[in-house]
DNA sequence: AGGAACAAAAAGTCAGACTTATTTGTCACA
DNA sequence: TGTGACAAATAAGTCTGACTTTTTGTTCCT
């Protein structure tokens, strides 16, 4: 999925965004570029390159006299795929997930009420073909096949919504989901009510329902949030 | 509130990267480092610096024997709050204000209700206070000293829900409502049923009324969309 | 026409010298 | 004793030039 090591400087920062980001460096720590440059074996410039991404993200500060600066997590862009992608395969990662859950339940269910409106004939095919390969993988431990669907369903969901910044969500909404699948606990077949309840949503959408659309969603996010226990006391 | 011209790079990025999310230079287009660094009289590695930024945030793509490429606006960091500036400084500006305010209609709500929830004394009586603040300013065409507390309400209820990717968009919100005041329609006093709206999410957050707070919020994003003639038809 | 060898182009890497801003420490003076 | 100015140290910032590597396009041979 992303693009390992696309030069010496993206295997610097394959290696210390997430030494940053899992906190192997806590925040008000002081680096030098020089002695960076020394322990990852690369020359100056290439070190050079790798600060100016993490300055970028905000992960670091670099100042004159000073060094380069480990920034507090409120400083992260935390909306960045790679800080994102660092986090998840870090220490940090139950945070992470429980973080991104919440945002999903405050984005897609919005997002399927817009899709609703503005789903091509072609998105709603495609969403009602991913819907029917996740019954059809729902039973007897097709959990990889059932995977592919799901983030596909919630892909075209929220790129059917029209707005750019939901569509720039499904990476990370598919990542959420292929981490619960891979990483969390999740031996048995996916719910059926969960399974039921994305067909009923791609119906909706075709049907140009937004209310019962978002309603719909919002009930898969709830799910989510439960597995993760997540709820309201 | 940025940063202007933290070094040569920097400067470089003030100009390069505005024009690049105008559409300046369309997708697909190639550039090159040598040029490039020529036309900004700054040496490569200053240039390559800038470039590499600029590939973190997926606007252009640096690839061996070929260039510098423009990527499509759909590979962009848009929740980059970099990217967000220089898009609402340029051409893109009404484009990018809808796609926040949808996408502020979505988080708002879930994150008064998650602040009805977690929100500290302290940060109640803050919130309170924005609210006054609000009120004390709403007519009389004080719009600068109120937008300071919309502004301000609006981050603390941000902060407030403990979500640390809520929390992140309060600079971005801020920009919205400063960009309403500023260039937008804005020359009478502000809506007395969207100050109303205020002080009650106030109220209902104190009161640690999640359904409550959400609801009202969700009026006050209503309003919002509203303005910019989002609505259901 | 198909494929292999070759040449050119542009990014990538490195090393070294030099510049500049910022901090810290020192010393004299009030 | 405290304070202000000045000097030294330090680490990032900048520039230049030479060299390497990968990719692409062309040409030539079968």
């Amino acid at each position: 999925m992303s693009t390992p090591g696309r030069g010496l400087h993206g295997r610097v920062l394959d290696s210390l965004g997430p030494a940053i980001t899992a906190g192997e460096y806590p925040p008000g720590s002081v680096l030098r570029t020089d002695e960076l440059a020394q322990h990852f074996e690369v020359s100056r410039s290439v070190m050079r390159e790798a600060v100016r991404v993490l300055e970028s993200m905000h992960l670091v500060q670099s100042r004159r006299r000073v060094g380069v600066t480990v920034q507090p997590k409120s400083a992260w862009n935390v909306y960045d795929p790679q800080v994102i992608r660092w986090r998840l395969a870090g220490a940090d990662r139950p945070h992470q997930l429980r973080s991104l859950t919440v945002l999903r339940s405050a984005i897609e269910p919005v997002a399927a009420g817009l899709a609703a409106r503005h789903a091509t004939a072609e998105q709603c095919a495609e969403l009602t073909e991913c819907a029917l390969g996740m019954v059809a993988n729902s039973r007897g431990h097709q959990l990889e096949a059932y995977l592919v669907h799901d983030m596909a369903f919630h892909r075209v969901i929220l790129a059917a919504s029209g707005n750019e910044m939901f569509a720039r969500l499904g990476d990370v909404v598919a990542e959420v989901l292929a981490g619960r699948t891979h990483h969390e606990v999740m031996f048995e077949d996916p719910d059926p009510a969960a399974v039921t309840l994305h067909v009923q949503v791609a119906e909706a959408v075709r049907a140009g329902d937004a209310a019962r659309a978002e309603e719909l969603t919002r009930q898969i996010t709830v799910g989510a949030l439960q597995e993760l226990d997540i709820l309201a006391p």
